[in-house]
DNA sequence: TATTGTTATACTCTATAACTATA
DNA sequence: TATAGTTATAGAGTATAACAATA
């Protein structure tokens, strides 16, 4: 990959090399994302969903009763932020706050018959576009690309 | 995997599944991508650089008097924000704005000596770190890894 | 008229401390 | 005393409009 002019002249146009980040597959995986990101927020606006509202109601699908508590922890979110996402929700009718007769500290969270509606149609237009974007990987490759995320997020700073 | 509680009671401790995530490649990349930023901001705050900074002198080292809009671009961010970015690395010595004769409007970006030092050792320190942290997958792997990446970050909206 | 760098500004996300009510 | 949810707030990060200098 030849320069074409001299160097400290600044590139011709706008063909800019980012050879030395290249190197870094985590720079790669930062570029995947957020293509993947914007695609996953063009999918979701119609329905007045953001990735994190989205996600917020899968995790309550899977786990109905859990508290807000439980549910900042699977999201990787603060709790005092969560506050003002569940607020959304149970504003919408998407979720309920049950009070817990045994703890009267915490709220027991449910989707809504709506709420689990919107999951799924919201889940089903994720799955098209997401087959949209993976579309030019093949079925080995894709299982290897995911096992190669577990393996990555399984990582632990101590360790090794 | 079955259910050992009645539906509708909170997961036990604190076991909550993200199934309905999990069947979305995105999400993995996400919580993979969330494991490598974790990595690198550790790595480099030691150099008192941030991911953005280092990927900065990063693109002015491979691209020595591109201007502060084509840095903008290829970092993906927007221009205003780009300048106090700049403004510190200026401030710390570690890049130059030099003026262009031929049109006074642009600055040229250089790194400085110092510039490219603090480069080198950041680069060499993130490469030990993405080691340990890609530890656990094989060349091969690797090698697909990196091409499935290629290829969703080639991923256009309005194609297919 | 268009572009580069800049300022001001606003909006979102995220993070921390402190409060209340319960345990 | 400790915990769940909450409030207030501060700090990043990100986005847009508008300006001066220059083309």
């Amino acid at each position: 990959m030849p320069r074409e002019s001299a160097a400290k002249v600044p590139t011709p146009s706008s063909a800019i090399s980012d050879t030395t980040l290249r190197q870094f597959t985590g720079y790669g995986m930062k570029r995947a994302f957020m293509v993947i990101q914007a695609d996953v927020t063009r999918t979701l606006e119609p329905l007045d969903l953001r990735m994190v509202t989205f996600s917020a109601l899968a995790i309550i699908g899977d786990n109905p009763g859990l508290s807000q508590t439980q549910l900042a922890g699977a999201l990787a979110i603060e709790r005092p932020n969560l506050v003002v996402i569940v607020d959304e929700l149970e504003r919408r009718d998407l979720v309920s706050r049950d009070r817990v007769p045994t703890d009267r500290r915490t709220y027991a969270l449910q989707l809504t018959a709506e709420g689990r509606r919107l999951l799924v149609r919201a889940t089903e237009a994720l799955r098209t576009h997401e087959i949209r974007v993976m579309h030019g990987i093949g079925g080995a490759d894709l299982a290897t690309l995911i096992g190669c995320l577990s393996q990555i997020e399984a990582f632990e700073p101590g360790k090794s």
